[in-house]
DNA sequence: TGGCCGCGTCAAAGCGCTTTGGAAAGTTTT
DNA sequence: AAAACTTTCCAAAGCGCTTTGACGCGGCCA
């Protein structure tokens, strides 16, 4: 069923039908009526890529993750993003077509979508530090959204991001002001921006009370569980091993706490650990009392952030890129506690 | 710049352009050189909705999930799914929609995506017991496949699944023949297919060993960390403890790992695990000697064979349905032993 | 020399929609 | 009663592409 047939159906002009249907005044209510209700009887609505044609526009955004060779691994904060992202696209109607690209041939795979013109909008996962992909983005007359920033460019594109820097900071502080003085950190590449900017945060807090970053005690690499076991369980062993541990993601801090539990050392009071929370649906941190002290911000919050700012800039384009910087909560849990004393002291 | 515009650049009828970029036969050598030349020249892609609309394709796939009201809770399979599929996209061409739909109107999008006409076909995640939608889309006459089965229909539509009931079956063998007696099972929910193949899997061997299933030892819910911490510590509290789990999930055996650790369990000693390992890459399960037992199939292959047969469907509609059935591996890690002594027997 | 064939090209139609620029009624104003 | 609007509808153009059917032009064969 097309505009054509149901026209000829209801013996009025498509025109009318179509107006009749998109809901402009000049049609008469008793008409708009009579083609609702065919519509809906027919099950008729108007083809997308003739409707995309004829308007201009796609009604659908794009979101374009990068995927390094060499790594492979999905952030698995992504899935929560695209959750919350899709509530606002469903309330505008709409699509979302997604992309995972690689990241060699990540410039043409925005130079073809540009060209081809088959989204309205576009959000920029992962940014790293410096990434080449602003400025690209920036040439191509497409509304776009960072989700994160990218150090080392200005500050003139459109983005939504933690305060990663300031929770990593509060968290590292909060682990000194329990005594802490040995406090491992173990982080995400930080070739990308936001471990990049949680890593200055860590360093800062450690500046600020003269305590000396140990390179020792600082690993940084894909998020996975074992990252978290296989690294702590190698400071644990050496001599002089940390008393508290900042992790990136709860995935790590899982690793960390298998490390802590395979030696005996009881999470907590032996070894504390502080983590970031995604707030990540299959991964609760706990209700009543989280089980991880944590640094949390919603990612599904994020997403529909992201995607409410993006849409508002694709209807009107003009102005300054909206730009939102939110703060994460430090929750306490029971992954925390005083420094334990030296033994040999 | 739009094939009008590069066509007259180029003093071509636009036929012409359209050919020699198409790769149609008639065109002279040297007149397509100098087309692509022009094109890769100036960036011309074509329009991607003009193109669809002219060809009646719109080379791109949907990917419907719903997401119930109620749980809110997106399986973290499906990044890596997606990551998969890509690939085979990608190769092909195709670009992929996603849509996270209520449970509530999942019927009246799908009815829209078919209407509407904006994808060449659609891959159904998370089919349920029963599930309505399959019907559904077989009279939509919109080519799709569906990942997993739909137990209480008849098996005539395409689909990909993993052989989870034996997957099931052999797993909690594994544990019988290690000795084991009281083997709990920690399920996803069991209104999706999976689930409920996995418990009829489980049921199956318990019965082939005359093992009476005991209800406190069965429990089935989203699949979160905390399932399996919370629903394994309530077990080992109760009198008749199980000495093995059975878990549905990485994920779920990490949080039953946490409850066996809290009291003092060794794990692989005291109490087995075994889980199904989805092969999420932020959840690796060890390379050399995997970290828990577990039935083994990975996920992401799984979203590029879904892809493949899917495309393969589109480009060939006619035919029976493609329908593939693979059997997960059971590979050995630490996790498992035989089952301990009773103190009192 | 004339007719035929294949090659390379083109004009125009069509995909299904929106939107512009009327136009035929009916209503109000003068 | 004529003029000026309103209201309600329509025909047709246009979005950017593919594809059909036709055509001009050498070359080949008879």
């Amino acid at each position: 069923m097309n505009l054509k047939e149901l026209s000829e159906l209801l013996n009025l002009s498509q025109t009318t039908v179509s107006r009749a249907l998109n809901g402009y005044p000049e049609v008469r209510d008793e008409t708009r009526r009579r083609v609702i209700e065919a519509a809906e009887r027919h099950n008729y609505m108007p083809n997308t890529r003739a409707k995309g044609l004829a308007t201009g526009r796609s009604m659908s955004i794009g979101h374009v993750i990068p995927l390094s060779k060499k790594h492979e691994i999905l952030n698995p904060i992504f899935g929560d993003f695209i959750t919350g992202a899709s509530e606002a696209y469903v309330a505008a109607g709409y699509d979302l077509v997604l992309s995972l690209v690689p990241d060699d041939d990540q410039a043409a795979h925005y130079r073809s979508l540009g060209a081809k013109n088959n989204v309205d909008g576009l959000i920029l996962h992962g940014p790293m530090v410096n990434d080449s992909r602003i400025p690209l983005l920036q040439d191509l007359d497409l509304p776009f959204l960072v989700h994160g920033r990218a150090s080392g460019w200005p500050e003139d594109y459109a983005y939504f991001d933690m305060n990663n820097r300031r929770a990593f900071e509060r968290a590292t502080r909060h682990l000194i002001e329990l005594g802490h003085r040995r406090i491992a950190f173990v982080n995400g590449r930080e070739e990308m921006d936001f471990a990049h900017r949680r890593r200055l945060g860590y360093e800062a807090a450690l500046a600020a009370s003269a305590i000396e970053p140990d390179p020792w005690l600082m690993v940084s690499g894909d998020m996975t569980e074992s990252l978290g076991a296989e690294s702590v369980a190698r400071m644990l062993d050496a001599p002089d091993p940390p008393t508290a541990v900042l992790a990136s993601s709860i995935v790590i801090a899982l690793g960390v706490e298998r490390a802590a539990r395979a030696r005996g050392l009881t999470v907590g009071r032996d070894l504390s650990i502080i983590t970031h929370d995604d707030e990540l649906s299959y991964l609760p941190n706990g209700r009543d009392e989280p089980l991880f002290t944590a640094t949390r911000s919603s990612v599904r919050e994020a997403g529909r952030r992201c995607a409410e700012m993006l849409l508002g800039r694709v209807a009107n384009p003009g102005g300054p890129p909206p730009q939102e910087l939110v703060e994460a909560d430090l929750i306490l849990g029971r992954s925390t506690g005083p420094a334990p004393k030296k033994d040999s002291a």
